[in-house]
Order: structure tokens, then C-alpha cells, then sequence
DNA sequence: CATTCGCGGGG
DNA sequence: GTGTACGCGAATG
């Protein structure tokens, strides 16, 4: 065998390990590859550092190379590359930390080993490669950029744990779903989860899927048993499970919990309840994904689209000859992107009135904020660049910046191909080419990394985030939504509402084709793609608290004229509303959905009524799925740490009485047993303990029912308390019971 | 009533 | 990459 896919990749001692597949059969070898950073300073010192490092035999190797170590500074000068034995890398970091007082900057220290690799040798994983027998060198066969590459023929196999009571449970039978169909539950506990190692060898799957939860309980019950170091489900027999622990993590306002990383080497788990892409964009899309990002896809499938982004970033500026910096240099004040958005609400003011409108059609940019860097070329080094005069650079508007004219950004280098790829591959979706499915599935990883490019750019602990940066693509953003609405205006638009990259306008009688129209001239003077999302038949703004007189943007709900339903902000988007709540708003909509004008729509609440008294009965008649009562939210906090005893707190801690660890960001579901009791023990019980026809608190979930109702004729005259009434109307009651 | 808590949004 | 939007609705005490 002398050609495969680049199935797998970590770092071992001094080596890079290397597994090649070819679907079910794989094999690996090894490359020297140690650890290493770069230095740089004034030359004398840097002398004097190389001659102490290989003094105290602290390094492999050392040697000077020339690299840029600024990202606005195109020279290349002199620093010092350091090779050092694996294992005295950890030793080595806090002291070279300490050497970064006294004017030595280190380079590349952080940047995870695998991925260095692959950037320096133009290898990514899933890729083709051929490779002399003794595995010395290894080539690509690939092209990371082509659309039409065949991705590799993996052999997969679910496993599954049983039983699910308690991750601390003594595991009673693995099962196994592939090529074939069988269950370990035979001998003891021990032998158990040693046949399922056995049962892997044998099989010799490239991709395990296996849930964190059930591969804990593996861990922890081989753990009781002593055999923790016998858990080899990788190819790589030297490798035993590591057993870390999940982490808790704060970003944007809210607390996120991380799976703990243990990859089986040589082969790929993927965690199918616990990876964001994989659950959003399949196989496909992590492929995909490995491919461009070029970390390991056993790996991608559990970081955020944004580390992907930051990984083709760096792989950029190795390219560039662009050393990564250690940490971040410059600190600057930070600004979210949904801050910003805040401040553009101001840009366009809604009619005030009733928040009912008919004859609406939508147009939205397409990936606004990326195209704009993408065009205009937008970087950290480019805006207010040292190299082109301001005067006759192109300026940003409203902060007139100017921006370099003379060399590419390192942004836009790795936005352009992806705004190419995405678009190819929705138009082949669109014309239903062979392929297409997948094709759809690869798209939507790539949207992930365009949303994250922009945030990345504003945020200031980035490696290659800038806030003048941030601030132009924002100035460009409302400069052509501005330009746009004065464009729709021009055709005899009313403009209803914009926001960032949509824009909400009447004129009576609007065709489609007048839209695309209308979208031609638009896409003429901004430069960027937009489209009709639709015309709406009607669509509702719900009212604002602040003031009832003006509706908000992110809630409301409509029907576009082919009878699809867009709704946002309302309970069913929430992913806290249990699912008998959002099934019940969805029905009524769709009862709504055939409505022509507000006289129409009023008319139908009859309809939405008779929904609601029939989902009362069903939930008071008992005639509901446990899984639809199911309220599911992320604990922010240890259980101990709430202060009032909510619906989560209660949970929490009921799960974290019997052993189940909870630790900040996991999610908990929860079923509302009896939500007016005055002991709140009583009034929620976790999914785990809910046993199937206990009781329910009936009378909650009816509320909850009727207060979705109640959401669609907000703001129209009929609140919560009018809906509620007739609903309990007595005696239409009595008859249809 | 004040306070606490979790969610949204990009396709 | 540990970044602490901000407005809302619902629940607690």
C-alpha cells in the first residue's frame, strides 16, 4: 500500500505519527519532528541565547532563519529557530516566559504541534497522499482547494453503553452497530469492556461513533476495575484512553462546558450528540471541514468553528513567512459583534402602529460581513497601512481610514477561496448536480467559518484581530445598507425596516422579478451579492416592552406567498420550550399561514383556539410522549452556587445528590411535575429520575400552550388573559369534551 | 416588588 | 483562546 487518506495525526516524543487509510485498513509511521519555537531580539542577544541554550542542552538543534515577526512590517530579519527534546518543552516555558521582560519575543510556541506539521509540509488530513514504503516521505496527491476531491472510504461502527442510569453504573452490555450487529454482554464488567477493545481490534473501524457520556462510563467503570491502562480503542496499541475532565468555559455571557478530549489515535471518534459540525453538517461537512482547517477531523469535530478560522489563518501566515506571536500584543477594547447591531438598530425607524403588515418582501446580503473583507480588503495590515499614502488610498467611510492598495491582506487571502467555494456549491445545490447533497453539507460548514471570521476580527485577544479593522467592516456595512435602501427608494420602495444585512420593503403589487430587479441595481452600487429571502403574504412584528408603540426585529413571525413559514425570537426558535409547546405554536401558525390581510388573520384565532383545547386534552388525558414535556436548558453554575431554587437549580442538585456530576454549561432536562408546590423539590424532576406515567403538572404545560398562542396575536388587541378566556370559555369547553 | 436565570442570531 | 453583549420573558422569594 503506497497511497491513502490522511485519516490521523499526533505528535509521540520527538516524532510526528502519521496513519494513512484506505477504509478499514490503515497503517502508520513515524517522522522526526520535535518541538520548536523561534526568538527573536537584537542580534547580540540573540547570539548570546543560542550559545546558552546549547550550553545547557536545553536544545535539539538551533539555527537562524529569516522571517517577518510583525504583521504591518514586511521585512524579514534574522531570528533564531530552537528544536528541543519533547520532553523539556513544558519545563521550558516558564522560563523563556520570564526571558519576554528582558526584550526577547518568542514565536510559534503555542501553535498546536500537528497542525504545524501539516502547515509546513502542505499536507491536510482527509487529503490524498502517497508515501514511500518506510513512510520517510509522504506527498499530497490532493489539492486542498479543489471541489470536486473524493473524500476517503471510511469504515465506521457505532457503539452504544448500556445501562444509562448513572455514569457511575457498572456497564452491563456494549453494543456495536456496523457492517454487522452484535452485543457484548457476557462475563464480567472487566471482560466486557475488554471484548469491546477486542471488538474494535478485530473490526478495525476508521470512525467510532461514541457519546462523552457513555465512553466516561467506560472510563470510569475500567477505572474501578483496574484496567484503565489496558483501554487501547485506538490502532495505535502504545496509546492507552486518556482520562481527562471537562471543562467549564466562559464566552460571550454565557457558560459553555467542554467534553474532555480523548481521541482513540489512529482511528477518529466523533461524539454525535457533542459535536456542534457534525450535527449540522454530518460526515460531509467535517470533512470538509479537516480538509481546510487542517486540524485533525477527530479533533475539529469538537472545536468551535472558530478555531477552525484561526487555524487557516496561521496556515496563512506560514505561507506568508509570518511568524505567529506567543501571545496577542496589542490589548484593545473589545466590542461584540451583536453590540454592533445594537447601535445599527438606529439606522432605519419603523413606522409606528400596529405591527401587522401584507405585501412585504425581504432582501438579504449574502455573507455581508466577509464579502465586505473580502472586497476591500480588509486585514489587520492593511487598514492604515505604513506603506500607501492616505490621500490616495481608498478611505473607509464615516472613520476614513485608508487602506493599502498595494499588497493583499492575510484575511481576505483565506476568506476569497472559501466566499468561492460556498458559492459553488450552492449554486450546484441549486441545480441539483450530482453530488448535491454533499455539496449542500460541505457549504454549511464552510458558512461556520465565515460567520466566525468576522467576530474574530474584533476581538481583541485574536490572533489577527484588529479593532480599526473590525470597525471598517462594520462603517463599509452600514454604508451600503444605507446606499441600498436609497437605491430601493429610487425604485419606488417604501423602506419598512433595515438591519446589518437585511432589508424589509414595500411597493404594492412587487413581483418577484421586480425584486431581482430591484437586487441587480443594489448588487451595481455596493458590489455585493443580495437576494429576495421572499415576499411575505403577511408578516407580524411583535411589540416592543420599551415601547408598545414600536415592534422589534428579533421577534417576529411569517408566511412568505409559497406558504413557508419564517419565525424568529418566538417559542418555538427557543430551545428551552418544550416540544409539545413548539408543536402546538407550529400548527397554529400554519392554520394562520392561508391569512390575506389582518381581517383574515384576526378571524382565524377561532382556529388557533380549537388547537389549543386540543393539545390541553391530550396533555391533560395524559396522551403525550415524555420526550415532548422535556425542558432542556444549560446550568451556568455548579448546583451548589444558585441562589434561588429554580427549575434548573432543583435539577441540578437532585442530579448532583445521587453522583451525577454537573458541571457548568451541560445541559439538563427537566419535566415540570408540579410547578405551584410550595416545596420546590417537588416542582421539577430531571429526565433521568422522570419515570414514564408519573405525573406532570398538566396545568403548566396548558399555560405554556396558550401563552404560545397568545405570542401570535400580540400587539393586534388580544394578550394572554383574552387568549386564556377563550380557551376556557365553559360551556364550547364542556362540548367538545 | 426586585432579583435571578437562560436564551437569541448568522443559514 | 477564560471574550464577562443586552433586552426580554419567566420564575423565585
Amino acid at each position: 500500500m503506497r497511497e491513502g487518506w490522511l485519516l490521523d495525526i499526533y505528535p509521540d516524543g520527538n516524532d510526528m505519527v502519521l496513519w494513512v487509510t484506505r477504509g478499514g485498513s490503515a497503517r502508520s509511521f513515524r517522522i522526526h519532528y520535535p518541538p520548536y519555537f523561534y526568538v527573536s531580539a537584537s542580534e547580540g542577544r540573540l547570539d548570546a541565547l543560542r550559545g546558552g541554550m546549547e550550553e545547557e542542552e536545553v536544545s535539539i538543534s538551533t539555527g537562524y532563519e529569516l522571517k517577518r515577526t510583525r504583521i504591518r512590517d514586511y521585512e524579514r530579519r534574522r531570528v533564531l529557530r530552537v528544536e528541543v527534546e519533547s520532553g523539556r518543552f513544558n519545563y521550558l516555558i516558564p522560563r523563556i516566559q520570564s526571558l519576554e521582560e528582558r526584550g526577547y519575543r518568542f514565536f510559534n510556541v503555542d501553535v498546536p504541534r500537528a497542525q504545524g506539521f501539516l502547515y509546513e509540509r502542505d499536507l491536510f488530513p482527509m487529503g490524498r497522499v502517497s508515501f514511500s514504503s518506510l513512510g520517510s516521505d509522504i506527498e499530497s496527491l490532493d489539492d486542498r482547494f479543489s471541489t470536486d476531491y473524493v473524500p476517503p472510504p471510511l469504515k465506521e461502527v457505532r457503539m452504544d453503553v448500556q445501562p444509562k442510569t448513572s455514569i457511575n453504573a457498572a456497564v452491563e452490555s456494549i453494543r456495536f452497530e456496523g457492517e454487522e450487529e452484535f452485543e457484548l454482554d457476557g462475563g464480567n464488567e472487566g471482560e466486557r469492556i475488554l471484548d469491546a477493545v477486542g471488538a474494535l481490534d478485530e473490526l478495525d473501524p476508521d470512525v467510532v461513533y461514541l457519546t462523552g457520556r457513555d465512553l466516561s462510563q467506560i472510563s470510569r467503570r475500567a477505572a474501578a476495575r483496574g484496567i484503565s491502562s489496558e483501554l487501547r480503542f485506538g490502532r495505535d496499541k502504545t496509546r492507552a484512553l486518556s482520562r481527562g475532565r471537562g471543562k467549564s468555559y466562559f464566552s460571550y455571557g454565557t457558560v459553555y462546558y467542554k467534553q474532555p478530549y480523548s481521541p482513540f489515535f489512529g482511528r477518529m471518534r466523533i461524539d454525535p450528540e457533542n459535536s456542534f459540525m457534525y450535527e449540522d453538517s454530518g460526515m460531509e461537512g467535517l470533512v470538509e471541514l479537516a480538509r481546510l482547517t487542517k486540524i485533525p477531523l477527530q479533533k475539529s469535530s469538537t472545536t468551535s468553528p472558530g478555531t477552525g478560522i484561526s487555524s487557516m489563518q496561521i496556515d496563512q501566515a506560514y505561507r506568508d513567512g509570518l511568524l505567529i506571536p506567543w501571545r496577542k500584543q496589542e490589548p484593545e477594547e473589545f466590542k461584540s459583534a451583536l453590540q454592533l447591531l445594537e447601535c445599527d438598530r438606529g439606522g432605519f425607524i419603523f413606522e409606528p402602529g400596529k405591527g401587522f403588515y401584507t405585501g412585504i418582501g425581504e432582501i438579504d446580503f449574502a455573507s455581508m460581513y466577509p464579502s465586505i473583507m473580502e472586497r476591500h480588503n480588509i486585514s489587520p495590515e492593511t487598514v492604515l497601512c505604513d506603506c500607501c499614502d492616505g490621500a490616495d488610498a481608498p478611505s473607509v467611510p464615516e472613520c476614513g481610514y485608508h487602506i493599502c492598495t498595494r499588497r493583499r491582506g492575510l484575511i481576505p487571502k483565506v476568506i476569497a477561496p472559501l466566499l468561492e467555494r460556498r458559492a459553488y456549491y450552492k449554486e450546484q445545490v441549486r441545480r441539483g448536480v450530482e453530488g448535491a447533497p454533499g455539496y449542500d453539507m460541505r457549504q454549511k460548514a464552510i458558512k461556520w467559518l465565515l460567520v466566525t471570521c468576522f467576530g474574530y476580527l474584533g476581538y481583541k485577544n485574536a490572533r489577527f484581530g484588529r479593532v480599526e479593522a473590525h470597525e471598517a467592516v462594520t462603517a463599509f456595512g452600514r454604508d451600503k445598507l444605507f446606499k441600498s435602501a436609497r437605491a430601493a427608494e429610487e425604485a419606488g420602495y417604501e423602506v419598512l425596516h433595515g438591519i446589518v444585512d437585511s432589508l424589509w420593503l414595500k411597493r404594492g403589487g412587487a413581483t418577484e422579478d421586480d425584486y431581482e430587479e430591484l437586487c441587480e441595481r443594489i448588487e451595481g452600487v455596493t458590489g455585493l451579492r443580495i437576494s429576495l429571502e421572499g415576499i411575505y403574504r403577511w408578516i407580524v412584528f411583535l411589540p416592543s416592552k420599551m415601547d408598545p408603540q414600536v415592534p422589534v426585529l428579533n421577534r417576529y413571525f411569517g408566511t412568505f406567498e409559497d406558504g413557508e413559514i419564517k419565525a424568529r425570537g418566538i417559542e418555538l426558535r427557543r430551545s428551552d420550550t418544550p416540544g409539545i409547546v413548539k408543536r402546538a405554536q407550529l400548527e397554529m401558525l400554519n392554520a394562520l399561514s392561508e391569512a390575506r390581510d389582518l381581517e383574515e388573520y384576526v378571524e382565524r384565532i377561532g382556529r388557533c383556539v380549537s388547537i389549543i383545547r386540543r393539545y390541553s386534552r391530550w396533555i391533560r388525558e395524559g396522551d403525550v410522549d415524555v420526550e415532548d414535556l422535556i425542558i432542556s436548558r444549560r446550568a451556568s453554575k455548579a448546583p451548589w452556587e444558585y441562589s434561588n431554587l429554580s427549575s434548573i437549580a432543583v435539577s441540578s442538585l437532585k442530579l448532583h445528590r445521587t453522583g451525577k456530576t454537573v458541571k457548568p454549561g451541560q445541559f439538563i432536562g427537566y419535566v415540570v411535575t408540579d410547578s405551584s408546590s410550595p416545596d420546590p423539590w417537588e416542582r421539577v424532576e430531571p429526565v433521568e429520575f422522570y419515570e414514564e406515567g408519573s405525573r406532570y403538572d398538566a396545568d403548566k404545560y396548558i399555560d405554556d400552550v396558550i401563552r404560545a398562542g397568545a405570542t401570535l396575536f400580540e400587539g393586534l388587541g388580544y394578550g394572554y388573559e383574552f387568549m386564556r378566556s377563550l380557551v376556557t370559555d365553559g360551556s364550547r369547553q364542556r362540548t367538545l369534551a
